[in-house]
DNA sequence: AGGTATTCACATGAAACTATTCTCTGAGTTAGG
DNA sequence: TAACTCAGAGAATAGTTTCATGTGAATACCTGT
């Protein structure tokens, strides 16, 4: 124990030691790179995070949600409420936002409502979830309820004692619910009224897939789909009066044309209309400016943007991927640089060669089959079913941007060195 | 020449198997009264 | 004695293999002119 303390103050006093000893060394550094920033004035503004003040083009929907919500305020549970759209329409700034007026609205008429907001993506079990909700009710760390360790329904009464005894109306969303494992949580949660005495509770689920709820059990359908809202994809009009009205706030007179911001929406507009990317578009073209030490942004700075988002993304996505679906791509990489086309066959082959050198255990050609159409629907290479009459039928595999892909391929530790590796096929008829 | 059958090389599906992760339970341990 | 921790059993899940069936069109083969 006594080894414990000394351990811990050793290590307060190594933090104190970065946070303040060494401040004074780095400031100098920073403040002459803060000084020769021009272009921002604020970036967090640009942030898919930042919850703005007012949400344009969103009134008719933010109108609709509060109107759903209002019988909270009179202590009555609101109906349940289905939110569907694209990624990037607005639906989270949204909800977040509306939470964030009713929960003033209740300080100020003294009723006691609470706003519980959970990201499925991160809390995707039964248990997380509820736990998860459980813990906004319960002070202080001692009656917390445990990562694992519990019964499920253990921690399901307990969240309803405990919503109990606070009492009041309680707003739970769930964002990106097509996520969960499972369809008993919003089962129960959707039931959860019925066992409720004096509290009440009610579910925003947010889902960026439109047919979630076909695969819905229908009880769990009805229920939760009391009332629906859609948000429709923005225009490249309406992205532009957002990109407007957070550049102001994000950049320093003068430093952005309007040309700018026109194209950043426009290019956003064709894809999907998302106002995340033609704001991290916006974004990254400054950032590209300011390091080229350009006083203006401008339009050649929002191609060079595009580039580079494209290529984090590439990377991003092959960085996770799971070992196989690597050798998988790599032998792709390999045999289109050299053979142009690939089959199936002839991939699976250069696959097979290189988990020999590796030393890894070779999947069958039917899982590697599936991985290159996930590969595809990744989009990170091209392949398509064709058919080759008498010489069979197969997927064409093709690759855009091979080369950048050997390079990232390349700068990974986890696969086998294959700069002299030559694969050869076996005679192809055509 | 025109029509039909065959054939190839996988695609695609379903079931079965395996390894890993998640839940749950009960036994052992600890701290407080 | 109640609360907590942790190991291990069992369930759930993800990843993979095995087996089976399906597919599109070039080619082989047949038929009649």
């Amino acid at each position: 124990m006594e080894n414990y303390t000394c351990l811990i103050s050793f290590i307060y006093y190594i933090a104190f030691y970065i946070v303040f000893g060494e401040e004074e060394n780095m400031k100098d550094i920073f403040k002459e790179l803060l000084s020769s920033g021009t272009i921002f004035k604020n970036k967090e503004v640009l942030r898919p995070s930042y919850i703005p003040s007012f949400l344009p083009h969103r009134e008719k929907q933010i109108e609709e949600l509060a109107s759903i919500l209002v019988p909270s305020l009179r202590g009555e549970a609101p109906s349940n409420v289905f939110i569907y759209g694209k990624t990037g329409t607005g639906k989270t700034a949204v909800v977040t936002f509306t939470g964030k007026e009713l929960t003033n609205k209740a300080e100020e008429y003294n009723v006691p409502i609470k706003f519980v907001y959970i990201n499925c993506e991160i809390v995707d079990t039964q248990y997380r979830i509820l736990q998860n909700i459980a813990n906004h009710f319960i002070k202080g760390w001692n009656d917390r309820i445990p990562f694992t360790g519990w019964p499920t329904d253990e921690v399901y009464s307990r969240l309803l004692s405990s919503m109990d005894r606070e009492g009041g109306v309680t707003v739970i969303v769930l964002d990106e619910v097509d996520k969960i494992k499972g369809d008993e949580v919003l089962y129960n949660l959707s039931r959860i009224n019925d066992y409720l005495k004096r509290a009440r509770a009610s579910v925003i689920g947010i889902s960026n897939d439109l047919k979630f709820t076909e695969f819905l059990d229908p009880r769990i359908k009805s229920s939760l789909g009391e009332e629906n809202l859609v948000f429709p994809p923005y225009t490249a009009d309406e992205l532009r009066d957002i990109l407007m009205e957070r550049a102001k706030l994000a950049f320093n007179e003068g430093t952005i044309d309007e040309s700018v911001i026109s194209l950043c929406a426009a290019k956003a507009a064709q894809e999907h209309g998302d106002a995340r990317r033609a704001l991290d578009l916006l974004r990254v073209s400054a950032e590209i400016a300011e390091r080229l030490g350009e006083k203006r942004v401008m339009e050649k700075h929002v191609r060079m943007a595009e580039n580079k988002i494209e290529l984090d993304r590439v990377t991003e996505i092959i960085r996770t991927l799971p070992i196989q679906s690597k050798l998988v791509l790599l032998a792709a990489v390999i045999g289109t640089e050299k053979y142009g086309s690939l089959t199936t066959g002839d991939l699976y082959h250069i696959y097979k060669g290189i988990c020999n050198r590796g030393g890894f255990n070779v999947l069958t050609q039917r899982r590697v089959a599936d991985l290159i159409s996930e590969l595809d629907m990744m989009g990170i290479l091209n392949a398509r079913v064709i058919s080759k009459g008498r010489y069979g039928r197969t997927r064409e595999i093709e690759m855009s941007s091979s080369s950048k892909i050997k390079e990232i391929l390349s700068k990974d530790s986890s696969l086998p060195d294959v700069e002299d590796y030559k694969p050869k096929l076996q005679a192809r008829l055509v």
